[in-house]
DNA sequence: GACGCAACGTA
DNA sequence: CGTACGTTGCGTCT
């Protein structure tokens, strides 16, 4: 047992224990729904787990090989070369599994040239000279040469790596019948096949132990050989070298230098939100509270706050008589700005500098609160996390804001835009590694209280330094020149809302509904029975088993019934119940689409959606509560819908205005194509002059047909659009598409240059980055994951057309905004869709509003090429579109 | 009641 | 085997 006076050092083999996990546990039960393999980081991080639990380690390491080579292949070319190439399912896991114990802030040891176990050889060896109780956990026999008094090995069993036998120097004497340090002159005599180091033929475990106790030692028998006699004692004279070479390639190093020492890996707490963001990515989920389990109690960290974390000054009242006062010898103070936060009544205001943080009660824009007003509606700098949706309340209230320079939302998700963390006790735990106390809202009673205002506004000063710091100076660049002023646009936005006509929708939902109804009764005659239309299970029933229909692509549940297989199939197989489905399909949704609009028109005969600043990874808006950026516009029934969106009283016309082909336009500037900025400076229509290039025929020439393959391809090209993707589409043969594609790279060279090194680039840099300095991080383009890999080239590919335009269009959005402003106008921004906004325009203003549009738009970036923007105006959504 | 899934609307 | 989103109803889980 270990003395329990002496602290324990844990060293594992990562790289063995992994290995032997991959093909214990059964690949189909751990794949992520990305196709990733995770069998063998589970069963490494379970059996950890419990031997963190069952153990205790006061210090713990892990140690992978770096590659197939080390100095053992140098010395011997033939060591390990008999071994089959390691599978790529499981490489790929390596990495992985490494993010998991940073995470887990396990230390992670790794040399070139060097092979695991000595790594552990000679982290064993200085540990115990040291005075620890050294643990060795490998699935390599010649650890066993390592077990001292004060090192014990423990060895998994031959199934799995959930069982490991404890060695200790009793042990390896009763399984071997020598001791730890001559089991490697054992291994020599046998020789281990899994190494390819063959030993001496006929002799095995026995002989070699017979011999090694009569004489003593390797040396003693290797110069006494001549006294072996028979068949194996000729053997053994045979291949004394081999013995010998054996004997030296099976020493571990215990005196590799290494970045630490044993002291070094003291146990730490966990990064609590980094292992989750991890597991979640690797959809394991019982593991997670096992791990929290094992490492929560035992060290101080993790979800609870460490010890050292400087806690948060206690807020002091004050009244808006002392605000002026506080605030000005704060400011000079603090030139950055001050953390300001609000009660979720809107009845409390709090304010903190980096050692101070104040409350004051808040009556809410009446003005009673002079100061605290002044200076809200100052340019003075101020920090806020989610600044918009409380900028939208002050505004509502009656009261301004302005200045707001920072927000720590924003800028956690500028740096890591694919994690869902965003919420402020998220960040103090990422950033800040401690733990800011958060009211439970599904408690009655909560049984612990959250942060005061001026508590939270003393964390967001915090986590914005620590954000600051860890952002780069183009990501920094991003949120001050693009995102904070978008921010306030987008509450001006929403809170202006957009007038839609309730009795429009109605009308039409009833008249979609009663459309519905008919098909459905027609669809039923078909097939003679009623069922749920809207049912894919029931669906399947009917079209694979009773109408007998061909079985289409497959999905994870059953059999695909999308409106493209429904239109396959009606063309191989015609029958009128396909017909009447995708009709009744069509009015259904158009119904629903405007039914959850109806419910959305709130008291002021308006929708106030609310657009997610953070909603994407590529730097986009998206728009919720309701999405009216999915408006549909495409059919002529929809354009109905479109209509229902209505100039509201008070003001003149609706305004649309878009930028017309922009994502081409960016692919054309940044791969600096010839042909391309040719196309968009001659004034040709973009596909009639693409197209043209293409067939080799003047713009005059370009059929309908020609033009509509041209822009697929086009388009398509942004997106990473394969050759398969565009026959799908065009509904060609795969063959005319590949040639497509080679003709419109031999005429648009440049364009592929680009798109194949902007991924090379990402692959080297781990992330993209648009014209103004967005970063988006691609972990997954270096991963032997073929389909991983793939799906992250094509984000890849398109982050940074998409990044961009989104970047430009939040650069007008703002621009126009201000402008409105700064020239006394009423008029103002109600919706931004991607490339589109609309504008509602008040009596008079129509030039000057049209005029601000189309030159803030047209100048929100210099390109190689201009920016086309296309203004309508109408009295409706629908008309101003035209 | 929460969740995953298929389907489908937009740029 | 084309990027980026949000919403819906269904079916299944807890």
């Amino acid at each position: 047992m270990p003395d329990s006076a002496k602290p324990t050092l844990m060293v594992v083999d990562g790289h063995s224990l992994a290995y032997r996990a991959f093909f214990a546990l059964p690949v189909e039960n751990f794949t992520t729904k990305d196709h990733q393999h995770t069998n063998a980081i589970y069963g490494f991080l379970a059996m950890l787990i419990n031997l963190i639990k069952a153990e205790r380690p006061s210090h713990l390491a892990v140690a992978f090989d770096t590659s197939r080579t080390s100095f053992r292949t140098r010395e011997y070319a033939e060591y390990k070369a008999n071994r089959s190439e390691t599978p790529a399912e499981f490489k790929g896991q390596i990495p992985l599994l490494q993010e998991c114990l940073a995470a887990m802030n396990i230390p992670v040891l790794q040399q070139e040239d060097i092979e695991a176990d000595d790594i552990l050889a000679t982290l064993a060896t200085q540990g115990a000279a040291d005075g620890f109780d050294v643990l060795v956990v490998s699935g390599d026999r010649d650890t066993i040469q390592l077990v001292t008094d004060d090192v014990t090995l423990l060895y998994p069993n031959v199934q799995g790596v959930s069982q490991l036998k404890r060695y200790d120097p009793a042990a390896v004497i009763e399984k071997y019948g020598l001791p730890p340090e001559q089991y490697p002159d054992i291994a020599a005599l046998v020789g281990e096949t899994s190494d390819n180091l063959p030993g001496v033929p006929k002799v095995g475990e026995k002989t070699a132990v017979k011999w090694l106790t009569q004489f003593g030692s390797l040396d003693e028998l290797l110069t006494r050989a001549d006294e072996i006699k028979g068949v194996v004692g000729g053997n053994l004279r045979e291949h004394l070298d081999a013995v010998r070479r054996n004997r030296a390639l099976n020493r571990l190093l215990t005196d590799v230098e290494l970045p630490v020492t044993p002291a070094d890996l003291e146990a730490r707490a966990i990064d609590a939100q980094a292992v989750r963001d991890i597991f979640a990515r690797l959809e394991f989920r019982t593991l997670l509270s096992r791990v929290f389990e094992a490492v929560g109690a035992e060290q101080p960290g993790g979800s609870e706050p460490s010890a050292d974390a400087p806690t948060a000054p206690a807020p002091r009242e004050i009244t808006d008589a002392e605000f002026a006062d506080w605030i000005d010898a704060a400011t000079a103070n603090h030139p950055d700005g001050i953390a300001l936060t609000f009660s979720a009544a809107l009845d409390r205001a709090g304010l903190a500098t980096a050692t101070e943080a104040v409350e004051i009660a808040w009556a809410g824009g009446a003005g009673a609160s002079p100061a605290l007003e002044g200076w809200l509606a100052s340019a003075s700098p101020k920090v806020m996390h989610d600044a918009k949706a409380q900028v939208k309340a002050i505004r509502r209230s009656g009261a301004r804001v302005d200045g707001v320079v920072y927000d720590t939302l924003l800028a956690g998700w500028l740096l890591r835009p694919s994690f869902p963390d965003k919420s402020l006790a998220d960040l103090v735990e990422r950033y800040l590694g401690e733990s800011l106390p958060v009211a439970d809202p599904n408690q009655l009673v909560p049984e612990t209280d959250g942060a005061t205002p001026g508590q939270q506004a003393w964390y967001i000063l915090r986590v914005a330094d620590a954000l600051r710091e860890e952002s780069p100076e183009p990501v920094r660049r991003v949120l001050a020149d693009i995102e904070m002023p978008t921010l306030s646009a987008l509450a001006d936005m929403e809170l202006a809302g957009v007038s839609v006509s309730h009795d429009r929708l109605s009308g039409f939902s009833a008249e979609l509904g009663a459309r519905a109804e008919a098909l459905a009764a027609e669809a039923y005659g078909i097939i003679g029975r009623e069922f749920n239309l809207g049912s894919p299970k029931q669906l399947q029933e009917v079209l694979f088993d009773e109408l007998a229909l061909p079985k289409t692509r497959k999905t994870k549940t059953g059999y695909s019934t999308d409106a493209a297989v429904l239109a396959d199939l009606q063309e191989s197989n015609p029958h009128p119940f396909l017909d009447l489905l995708l009709q009744h399909r069509e009015a259904t949704k158009m119904r629903q689409i405007i039914e959850s609009l109806d419910v959305a028109i709130a008291a002021d005969g308006r929708i106030h959606t609310t657009y997610v600043q953070t909603g994407s990874q590529t730097g986009r808006l998206s728009s919720t509560e309701p999405n009216l950026q999915n408006i549909p516009v495409r059919t002529d029934e929809s354009r109905r819908i479109r209509e229902a969106f209505q100039v509201g009283d008070g003001y003149e016309a609706l305004l649309t205005a878009d930028y017309s082909q922009i994502e081409m336009r960016i692919m054309a500037h940044l791969s600096e194509d010839p042909g391309l900025i040719e196309a968009f400076n001659s004034g040709e229509d973009l596909h009639r002059f693409v197209g043209a290039r293409v067939f080799g025929v003047s713009p005059d020439d370009v059929t309908p047909a020609m033009r509509t393959k041209v822009k697929a391809m086009s388009y398509g090209l942004v997106y990473g659009l394969s050759a398969f993707g565009l026959s799908k589409q065009l509904r060609i043969e795969q063959s005319e598409a590949k040639e497509l594609m080679t003709e419109y790279f031999a005429r648009f060279g440049a364009v592929r240059d680009y798109l194949r090194g902007s991924v090379a680039q990402a692959r080297i840099d781990g992330y993209t980055e648009t014209i103004f300095g967005r970063r988006r991080p691609f972990p997954d383009l270096g991963s032997p994951n073929r389909v991983l890999r793939e799906n992250a080239e094509r984000a890849a590919l398109n982050a940074p057309i998409q990044g961009s335009a989104a970047d430009i269009m939040k650069i007008a959005l703002f621009h126009i905004h201000d402008a409105l402003r700064e020239e006394g106008l009423r008029s103002r921004i109600l919706m931004q869709i991607h490339d589109e906004l609309v504008v509602e325009v008040a009596p008079g203003e129509w030039d000057a509003a049209a005029r601000i549009v189309r030159e803030r738009m047209g100048d929100a970036a210099h390109l190689s090429v201009p920016l086309d923007v296309q203004i309508g105006r109408g009295a409706n959504w629908n008309e101003a579109a035209h």
